[in-house]
DNA sequence: TCAGGCATGTAACAGGTTACATGATTTG
DNA sequence: CAAATCATGTAACCTGTTACATGCCTGA
């Protein structure tokens, strides 16, 4: 049973969706805690039906083919809660920029420099979108009557936007330290 | 080609070391930005071997038995290189705290605290290593010759420092908004 | 009409993890 | 003498990714 299995259902339980909203949200919110393709979420959906945690429904759609719109079963939602309450396992990281930025003794200054402007403006533009939507979540909140004002999807977000942040701080730091010093 | 092999590359260039060596590095410093195991770095140095960019002599251990010292060879040198100067990739990150905190609407405010709290201790131990080890850094710096003054371990160190700060800074967040208001 | 987004899936491959397997040395 | 740490590896399994495959609908 991997954790991408409790990723989905976790999805679902905030809205039942189609597996390709599931990798539209997964793309968006989902990924500054958790990556994760079509090609392995269907499957995985698959997998969950056929153990009883999901069902679907068809439904037509405005654009393109029928949809498959999946909702998570009362026994989808006691493992979901069973796992949700189990130790918390630490996060993992693959970060590339680190592994490059471990190197940055063996490159020309000049080059480090670009490859982090890139990477800073790539994360200010992350930093925007997740701002953004907290402000929509906020919205929301204020208008409808509580069902959109779930604490789940307002503190992930929390932490894209802390994480977005720190990553900033880096590059700034990063950039202090390879710009050779006295050069203005 | 895997990027575990430039991680790998990438640690031996700092300093060459055995398959076991690599994996304590990896653990310890390596563990903010890459994630792996002992069973995959050994794989990967017969491989790195086998297409010349390492090379191993043997050495006795002060405990256990012979070590295998791998060092960086001239052309795995330039192939490092040329990967640093490559476009970087976004980081990708599999945090389950993320998705348990998702789905805190469905489990009990104490449970979700409790939770809250073990994740701040982790995070906070770790910021702890990282700036202990960021004082040594500082130390051996300024005592040697200059060749311990590199960088790039600087550079990531800093980086899991500013992660580590965040994700605290997430945690009070999340606490907050747990708290039942109103509740001193 | 054609490009792009909607929508779902599969197959082959690459990658990493868990568990297995071994054995030396030191510390308590 | 037992446990922990040092030290290196392999094999089976699971998982996920890349690429392949299909087809509808809308707007330019």
């Amino acid at each position: 049973m991997s954790d991408l299995k409790y990723v989905v259902l976790a999805g679902l339980s905030i809205e039942p969706r189609s597996g390709y909203a599931l990798t539209r949200w997964m793309e968006r919110a989902g990924h500054n805690f958790w990556a994760a393709d079509h090609s392995s979420i269907y499957p995985t959906l698959t997998a969950l039906e056929r153990e009883g945690s999901v069902t679907h429904t068809l439904a037509p759609s405005q654009r393109g083919p029928q949809q498959k719109i999946y909702t998570v079963t009362p026994a989808g939602l006691t493992a979901l809660i069973a796992w949700v309450q189990s130790p918390v396992a630490a996060p993992e990281v693959h970060d590339e920029q680190m592994v490059k930025a471990l190197c940055y003794d063996l490159i020309p200054v000049e080059q480090a420099l670009t490859q982090i402007h890139t990477t800073r403006a790539y994360h200010a533009q992350k930093l925007h979108e997740y701002q953004a939507a907290l402000a929509l979540l906020d919205e929301l909140a204020q208008s409808a009557s509580g069902q959109y004002n779930r604490l789940g999807p307002r503190l992930t977000l929390l932490h894209g936007i802390v994480v977005e942040q720190g990553y900033l701080t880096w590059c700034e730091q990063a950039e202090g330290l390879l710009r050779p010093p006295g050069n203005s």
